[in-house]
DNA sequence: TTAACTGCAAACCCTTTGCAGGAAC
DNA sequence: GTTCCTGCAAAGGGTTTGCAGTTAA
């Protein structure tokens, strides 16, 4: 990550601007935080951190990340999983995912579509929709070519994804 | 609920199929989750069992509703909360929700256009989509138009859904 | 100087598991 | 008569909170 995240500032005027403190600590999980490029969970953030920083407790991370999620630079995930994953993208830049619950790789994607789709609902139902959350799971390319090139996923206690249509794309040719 | 429903049938024969047993606190479960036709929680169907057979436990809760969805009678889905709730229906009708993050009321809907946008993405990203998740929080009809006749949500410790269009409809006029 | 922050340990909460007695087949 | 089931209590696992010492502003 470029030191000049913007990000990163961000959150330097989230805190300012809340009469929160920059504080070595919070530096340092934000910057390996926005630096992954991942949807890590809580764990695996302060197992990264821990690495250079063995003084920062977990605890300390929660913390950091709750921040985050109150400054708009992260969302928490469950991902069908016992855990959360901490999105890193800022939540003015709305994204659905695809998950490959053999590889555990998690893809975001845009859609004009689910826009529409929104908005019908909303006609339909007199449902004035807030957020929207939609997660496709299934096989990534690599995995649904048979290519077992990582390790399969390992699943969390709480397998809690919904279902939905159960089906296969005819061709798998890429078009944006 | 009427005692012929279907969904009754089924747990039996997956239960039979399976080599399980028919036991009472199974049946007065099942016809209880059943007959509520919402999303409840454990706790929530626990609850509303109590009543009725105040000496089966949630833990036989938990377990069988475990069974069902083995069974394909139940999904349990987070909905943003930090426990699980269960959908009643079979999951070979797969379907969205809508969720309305004032009174907490869950509608299930379905629209064609997700196919098409699952078919989209699939094509894409050479993404072989299983499961479909999509979850819209908001304000439900009632709730939009500012009456406030249910009481608010409680909302769980753990506020976990994902990031999307911030929009509002422009108008609420139904179509189906 | 003072309000906020940190790490530790402990608490929390939902869910699962171990076990001994009880019920279905 | 087996095998499976149940309830209880206890454990599990991710996350949060209380507290006393520490640090940013």
């Amino acid at each position: 990550m470029r030191d000049g995240d913007p990000r990163l500032r961000r959150f330097a005027d989230f805190l300012a601007r809340a009469g929160l403190k920059a504080t070595r600590q919070r530096a340092q999980i934000v910057r390996a935080f926005f630096g992954a490029g991942q949807h890590l969970s809580a764990e695996a953030l302060y197992r990264q951190i821990y690495a250079q920083a063995p003084d920062i407790g977990l605890v300390t991370v929660y913390r950091t990340l709750k921040l985050l999620q109150e400054a708009g630079l992260a969302t928490a995930h469950q991902f069908g999983e016992s855990y959360a994953r901490f999105d890193p993208s800022p939540a003015d830049r709305p994204h659905s995912h695809l998950i490959c619950t053999r590889c555990g790789k998690i893809q975001e994607f845009r859609d004009r579509g689910l826009r529409h789709l929104q908005q019908k609902v909303a006609r339909g139902y007199g449902f004035a929709v807030g957020q929207c959350k939609l997660e496709l799971y299934g096989l990534c390319r690599e995995c649904a070519r048979g290519g077992a090139l990582r390790p399969a996923l390992q699943h969390g206690r709480r397998q809690a994804h919904g279902s939905c249509q159960e089906r296969r794309p005819r061709d798998s040719t890429p078009q944006g």
